[in-house]
DNA sequence: CCAAAAGTGTTGACCGTACACCCATGA
DNA sequence: TCATGGGTGTACGGTCAACACTTTTGG
């Protein structure tokens, strides 16, 4: 059987992640800065190689642990990229995973020792091989995404206001949203649940929270879902 | 530089295609009798292994040429599956990519020189390996596409009347639609042109053949399309 | 002349959109 | 007390969904 596979050509295979996350009001994905060659010293996605016995799915949340010291996190394979020359060093395939994460949650001395920044998508510089295509695919993807699942609410914390959730959304979606209708459709949509407590500080009024209901999202989803506002 | 890759592990990389076509009023897949090991005798999809200076998009291109002998065909990447037993015989990454083609317009002696056939989504057969999993996801995947990209055209001959371009719609998204809301929605769309001729043959009035235009498509897909109906 | 399939029109319900008013509170 | 941000309500217009009538023509 094995004779069958004796002459095909065997790949290096790198897992690529384009990480997002969220705080004032602004998109922002986590860069690094290389410390290492090749490229050293230049901007790029975190990245790193598929093992043995392990899945892509696997090694993009090795590299995410590696990265943020977090394990459960929202992923998502994006698409495999395979241009023969995307990296000048040697022949890579990579497969790029999107990630959503809750800036606040998680460990900074990791972020420090590699190197790593929060950027705003607004201002992401030049990044080594093909990694500013692999962004704009995957804000592609998360704009599509927020219209038709709520993975929005991965990127805040688990008490959150409503202004703050269209912010996030208009962060994503890059434009603005009417405070009414926003507030009105998403509620209308009945799975987020709001509680007693108000944010104190940022306005005086202050805004009640909600919480994500994953369980009333599951009961509706089936008929889907369409943010379009 | 090349150090640096050294001791990483290389993979065979694998690209299986989910051949979509619509004849009959179904919706069918290009599934082969495999006469090659391994699972000789047993059905898969159409696949093969990537080769160095190969993209992905080339080597799923290549296969499908193979296969049909078309070369202009609407394709897709779908997903990257990489379960390391998902193969028995040897570890391989597979990339599955999705292809819509208009039936009758290739050549059946490849086909039948590959042990294919046409068979409806209604009555897939066990497929080796998880290609029944890519299979599901690439119907969910063009349920998903077809109502937001004008692709399901891919499927149909290049003129074609509207009672045909619904029954393709509701062979892919497996649910009837209102003959008169159907033809209003796809009409306003406004890009698909109607034609003098009528089809003979099939009703009694004979349908006016339409076009696909798409250019007009390209003027208005900005703005999006969604076809909820 | 009738049956079968195709073309076109009407209506009510719902939803997206635009817009206005009131409330709570820290400064 | 007033400026700022937050919560709620209304009214218009367009689109979806349900439904009926007319047209064409082969048998």
């Amino acid at each position: 059987m094995v004779a069958y596979y004796r002459k095909k050509d065997r790949f290096f295979i790198a897992v690529d992640c384009i990480i997002f996350g969220f705080e004032e009001g602004e998109l922002k994905l986590l860069l690094i800065k290389r410390n290492f060659d090749p490229a050293k010293g230049k901007w790029s996605l975190m990245g790193g190689f598929l093992s043995e016995n392990e899945t892509l799915d696997l090694a993009a949340k090795r590299i995410l642990d590696n990265l943020t010291g977090l394990s459960k996190i929202y992923m998502e394979q994006l698409f495999g990229f395979s241009q023969p020359d995307r990296d000048p060093g040697e022949r890579v395939i990579s497969v790029a995973y999107y990630a959503l994460i809750r800036i606040n949650e998680f460990d900074n001395k990791l972020i420090e020792q590699h190197g790593a920044e929060w950027i705003s998508v607004k201002e992401i510089p030049e990044l080594i091989f093909d990694h500013n295509q692999m962004v704009q695919n995957a804000i592609n993807k998360l704009q599509w995404n927020t219209r038709y699942k709520p993975i929005g609410f991965e990127l805040l914390p688990e008490k959150f206001t409503i202004p703050e959730l269209q912010a996030l959304y208009e962060a994503i979606q890059q434009k603005s949203y009417d405070r009414r209708n926003f507030s009105k459709k998403i509620l209308s949509m009945g799975f987020i649940n709001r509680l007693e407590e108000k944010q104190k500080g940022f306005s005086k009024k202050g805004a009640y929270f909600y919480k994500f209901d994953k369980q009333k999202y599951d009961e509706l989803s089936e008929k889907g879902f369409d943010f379009k506002l």
